[in-house]
DNA sequence: GATAGTTGGTTCATTATTTGAACCGTTGGT
DNA sequence: ACCAACGGTTCAAATAATGAACCAACTATC
């Protein structure tokens, strides 16, 4: 592993429920020498990829990440273009809708929009990560993702988020033949109880799936004319997406179920 | 220079203006080997910060940044934040109103917001590179930085973007004296031609100014009335911005001029 | 208030990694 | 058919990363 790889590698373990993280905590976390960690940061917080609070000294995130993003948008608006969409399949369905991509071995959310019909709706944290067994947006993206992916992530433990998750390989190869065949992926409380969610892929240009746009409901909402006003938009909403951002769906692109 | 600055560094060749680069490019522009180049980028594309474009085989920005800055925010809200500044500041004046923070020498607009009141307005490009003498939002930032960074700033080429573009090392110094005094930067011109700025700095948990925030209009419509509006709401903004990310101004704070 | 266990940060000989000139095979223009 | 430029690859030489041990400072515990 070269060392760029290590020191990116380190600001993976920042997330939302660790935004900072102290010197011995990552040096432990990562398995690397303190030291090396040390030095490392040290570079990272010069070029702004990272910076220390000033109490504590830990580290978090910098700005440059910022930047980046900005100009990641400016070349390729996926996250401003599925904004619009998350705005509309809100308006439509009265849920929370989401976004979520593909990096690496991870699924990860990146942007929400909830609807203010209704009293209780599906929270939702940007750059959550997403499991690819256990949610729709995930089963979404495997159903359309190489064999060899596919494999890759049911190699892995699968952890079960509730009572209702699918943990059996054969069993998730199952549902997601079907989703490949209508190209709609649903899961009810796979990945936290009550919560109902439909969601299809995104591709990029490569035709392989980006990501997935998805529309998450308490599972008493969830009704089967709910349920079909919600996969209409969101076909929709996801081949203007495909497009928009220069991708293209796999031929032959399943239409209505 | 560590190998891990040298990688990240090559991202920050990066822009709007040039979303793309090649191998090659990538090599003149930084004076580092093709193999340097190549190796680097490798591994970049491998952790997600670059990707490669399927045809031309050149470089950009990768998915992984976008990840990165949604934690970033939601450990630090910055951005997020400054975004309802930026809609009561558009809305209060009726013009352009945009945000930008410092990256170590350089000065980077990352949001904006326009108004429709008027059909003419002053355009913006995220993730824009501003520079310290010739924008209101740089002054303003230097009139409260560190002398050590002022001199850094003034020691190189200053560049005159427009006629009216003040270049000279001791006008600037007397320029951003004037403005510590005030609190308020105005720049006419002296980015672009016709467009006229307001803006004060945005501070840091070091009370060293991490940013500012600006007001652009057409020469012609900044009238006395309007750049005392957009002044008052500026410096409600910025002390709202620097207090609820954890910012302190430092003492003592200039107050109505 | 001494103790023991943290923490972030530093050192320096050993080691492994990065480096770069030269080298492919392709592509696109003349 | 040529030439130049492209992305990508190789391997000995050189340079940079590494990690055990070591600070100084802090904070609980006793």
């Amino acid at each position: 592993m070269g060392t760029v790889t290590k020191a990116l590698s380190l600001l993976g373990y920042f997330s939302q429920t660790r935004p900072e993280i102290g010197l011995s905590d990552l040096a432990r976390l990562s398995g690397m020498n303190k030291a090396t960690v040390y030095r490392m940061m040290s570079e990272l917080v010069e070029q702004g990829f990272a910076e220390q609070t000033v109490q504590g000294k830990s580290y978090r995130l910098g700005p440059e990440v910022l930047r980046l993003a900005a100009l990641r948008e400016a070349a390729v608006p996926l996250l401003s273009v599925a904004r619009e969409m998350l705005m509309q399949l809100s308006e439509t369905t009265g849920e929370t809708a989401h976004v979520s991509i593909v990096q690496g071995m991870r699924l990860n959310a990146l942007a929400h929009q909830y609807s203010p019909r209704h009293g209780t709706r599906v929270m939702m944290e940007d750059a959550e990560v997403l499991s690819f067994h256990g949610t729709a947006s995930g089963l979404a993206v495997l159903a359309f993702a190489e064999p060899a992916f596919v494999d890759a992530v049911l190699a892995r433990p699968l952890v079960a988020h509730t009572a209702k998750t699918e943990t059996r390989p054969d069993a998730i190869r199952a549902r997601i033949a079907a989703i490949r065949a209508t190209g709609l992926a649903e899961s009810v409380g796979g990945f936290e109880a009550d919560v109902h969610s439909l969601a299809v892929p995104v591709f990029g240009p490569d035709a392989q799936p980006l990501g997935a746009l998805a529309v998450a409901a308490p599972v008493a909402r969830m009704t089967p004319d709910l349920a079909a006003c919600a996969a209409q938009a969101l076909r929709r909403c996801a081949a203007d997406l495909t497009r928009r951002t220069g991708g293209f769906a796999p031929e032959p692109l399943p239409e209505e179920a």
